[in-house]
This record gives C-alpha cells, structure tokens and sequence, in this order.
DNA sequence: TTCGTGATAGAG
DNA sequence: TCTATCACGAAG
C-alpha cells in the first residue's frame, strides 16, 4: 500500500471467522463523516454456542443475521441509554464483532462537543463512548460498512501487537478470551485483566 | 459502590 | 400485561 493511500475494509474481510476479524480489526481506522479513529479495542461474539451473543437468546438477532450481509452494521441499544456498535462476520463461523474502543485521530471538536468533555482519553474508551463521539444510532443499523468511504473502516500501514482477553461486562460465556486490544494502548475501555502466571500471546487466539 | 434507562423476550 | 435481563457510563 503507497504511503498516502486509503484501502477500505472490504466486505471480504468479513467473510472469515469472527476471531480472526475482531483481531485484524485492531489498528484499523474507522471513518464516520468527519470524524476518524484508530480502532485499539474489539470483542468476537459466535452465532453458535456462545451464549453471550444475543443470537442465543434473540430471534430478531437471528432474522438479522440471516438477511444481512458481512460488513452490515448491527446496532442496538443497551441499558436503555447506550448504542453498540457491532459488525456482522459471515466466514465459516459466524456471528459479531463488537468495537469497543478507538484512539481518536480526527474531528476531535465535534467529538468533545458531543461527549461533553475535553481531552482525547475518554473520548472512544468505551463502546458506548464511542457512538456517542461518532454520533452512531439506530439509524446507521443494517449499513452496509463497506461501500460508503465516509462510513467505513480503513486498512492503515505497520504492525499492530494484540492481545486476546476476556470479555468485559457479561456473565455468561465471560472465560473466553475473545477482547482483543492494541497492547499497551491508554485509549482502551478498562486495562487488560493480567493473570498471574499467564503468559499473553501476542497474536491473540488463533495464529491465522 | 449504585443507579438510570428502554428494547427485547418469555411467562402468565 | 408484567417482569427480568442486559456486550454501559457517570457520579459518588
């Protein structure tokens, strides 16, 4: 890739297993009209025997995902006050990844005025932060993140060192380590859960 | 630590 | 109808 050049993500870097997208997600820039971030945080939800995914419990999730294609943007509301922001993986597994936080790099005013708060920190640190700051709702569900160069994420030069960890914030399915972030970032949501004598994998589960 | 908030699903 | 359950964030 020349220096200068934007490579969309392509709807074909969807068409793999949820690990391995949720992993090459990290240090991909997401680009929402004016505003852009370095995505640093992601967690990989199954369709399929992981009960954590609304798939399990939700038909609608399920209907969604049979008339969607990879690349589509899932977007739901949580705790009545937060939007998610999910991307659907269709490879030979299928199901969601979630982007859960992102190092802002562009329209830094807009995102301040949005979250009501100054400094780049706590901008994206969070999934709910992070739609807040892109101005992402219920009417970007269902599109089509891989067509539009203002709605979509970009493949960006260099190496990225991630880590695999646990979930955050749910209680079943929460010992696998399907959160993936960008190691050492200080724009992720919470710090990486260290266990004592673990050794990290610096390229995360899976080795593809 | 606690609490607001609303969509969704399942039970009655 | 009613109730439980959230892939969260901010205040205290």
């Amino acid at each position: 890739m020349a220096a200068g050049e934007r490579r969309i993500v392509t709807a074909q870097f969807f068409e793999r297993d949820p690990l391995i997208c949720a992993r090459e997600l990290i240090g991909t820039v997401l680009v929402w009209g004016s505003c852009e971030g370095i995505v640093v945080e992601s967690e990989a939800y199954l369709s399929v025997n992981d009960e954590a995914c609304h798939t399990f419990m939700r038909p609608s999730t399920r209907a969604f995902l049979a008339r969607n294609q990879a690349g589509a943007a899932y977007i739901y509301l949580n705790y009545g006050v937060h939007w998610m922001l999910n991307v659907t993986v269709k490879g030979t597994d299928e199901g969601f990844v979630l982007v859960r936080a992102m190092e802002p790099i562009a329209g830094f005013d807009l995102m301040e005025k949005r979250r009501g708060l100054t400094g780049p920190r706590q901008l994206c640190s969070g999934p709910g932060k992070l739609t807040q700051a892109f101005a992402i709702t219920i009417r970007d569900h269902e599109r089509d993140l891989c067509c539009d160069p203002k709605h979509c994420f970009y493949h960006t030069t260099g190496m990225f060192d991630v880590v695999a960890d646990e979930r955050i914030g749910i209680t079943k399915a929460a010992d696998l380590p399907w959160r993936f972030t960008l190691r050492g970032s200080p724009f992720v949501s919470r710090p990486v859960k260290q266990k004592e004598g673990a050794i990290a994998h610096p390229s995360g589960v899976r080795s593809g």
